[in-house]
DNA sequence: TGTACATCAGTGAACGCGCGTTCACTGATGTAC
DNA sequence: TGTACATCAGTGAACGCGCGTTCACTGATGTAC
């Protein structure tokens, strides 16, 4: 049968992938071995190399993944655009923490690689900083922001990435809502 | 002489814990190896375990410091425990902002050593549980908060954590005028 | 359709690097008399 | 004050563990004729 050996091999690297998300979301990426990888997915050690060069390219396989998420996000996100809006900032939190919570392992594999890579490093900065151009001007409709607009988008930006990462176990609406109207006050000096 | 000895040694762990700050601030704890640490303070490898029995105890040490700091910080803060004052708000971001100054080190290599280290991942959970003890009361007096004092705390406290982290270039005064009024904004629902 | 050979995904034991940790040793400082 | 011995901070080469990575091998799948 044609392709027999091909989807084999791509049942392994889909498993080994998997393996990986599964890890890394319960113990950090620099938690996972190898071995740990390919133990959960149930091959032996060896396999991973058939499919993968190291640690980190398993990784880039993921960040590909988030790629694709996230370029649809910023198509759909044109609209929304003006964040003296309410339901424009509750729409791009919304959008964050569904990427973040699709994405969780990957988010957090890749904030925990650039800590000894320096590579990875540079491609979180290379994706808040793509963040950032994409948000700068949502802010230019309001007079009467806390701060200039870079330093209020870094602030709202921090509040965004860390909400996530200290409190997992918040009902997501609950949170969307939470954040939104904070972020709201924040940004316009009123409540809605 | 007498002493003379005991001041060597002394002298030896000072060096070894000035080093290990200045390198843990530069490239993080996780990158830094006990050898590049005895290098930095001039000693050779071996001398560090007359100090300390691992790098996991040095950086207890560090805490220990910081524990120090930390004490003397909550008794003068109980005079400044209403945070619908902007003063009041000022006060704890600036308490903060000082510590972090004078701690980077520490606080980015407890961070880091969370990630690999359950012991450490529980430190850092009871302080930032303390710090949520010492200021959910600081709300109480606000009427109009954004979401439930718990959440609310928790958002205030995500924003302080990261945006040192994101944004270390910022002036200290600017970023601490910015985030009391981006967190006086967002408790009380109005500007000041 | 059958036979002989080629290819290739996966295996798991073994290898070796990086780095934490040890330990026999040195030389300076302290103590006893 | 001097001599002989004890202590101890510090040294750096060597050791060994953990883990990433390799590689000779297996058995199943695919190809040629």
């Amino acid at each position: 049968m044609v392709m027999q050996r091909a989807q084999q091999a791509e049942a392994t690297r889909t498993a080994l992938i998997e393996a990986a998300k599964r890890l890394f979301a319960v113990r950090g990426y620099l938690n996972t071995k190898i071995n740990d990888i390919t133990a959960e997915a149930g091959r032996s050690a060896g396999s991973f190399y058939s499919h993968f060069a190291s640690k980190e390219e398993l990784l880039e396989a993921l960040l590909q993944e988030l790629a694709g998420t996230g370029d649809e996000l910023s198509r759909d996100g044109e609209h929304q655009s003006d964040f003296s809006q309410e339901q424009a900032i509750r729409y791009h939190v919304a959008a964050y923490w569904r990427v973040h919570r699709e994405h969780r392992a990957t988010m957090l594999a890749l904030s925990q690689a650039a800590l000894v890579n320096e590579e990875f490093a540079g491609t979180l900065r290379r994706f808040r900083r793509a963040q950032f151009d994409d948000l700068i001007d949502h802010l230019s409709n309001i007079s009467n922001l806390p701060a200039s607009p870079a330093v209020t988008l870094t602030m709202m930006a921090a509040m965004l990435e860390c909400v996530p990462h200290l409190w997992p176990e918040v009902p997501e609406d609950e949170a969307i809502e939470a954040t939104t109207r904070f972020i709201y006050r924040a940004l316009n000096g009123r409540d809605y």
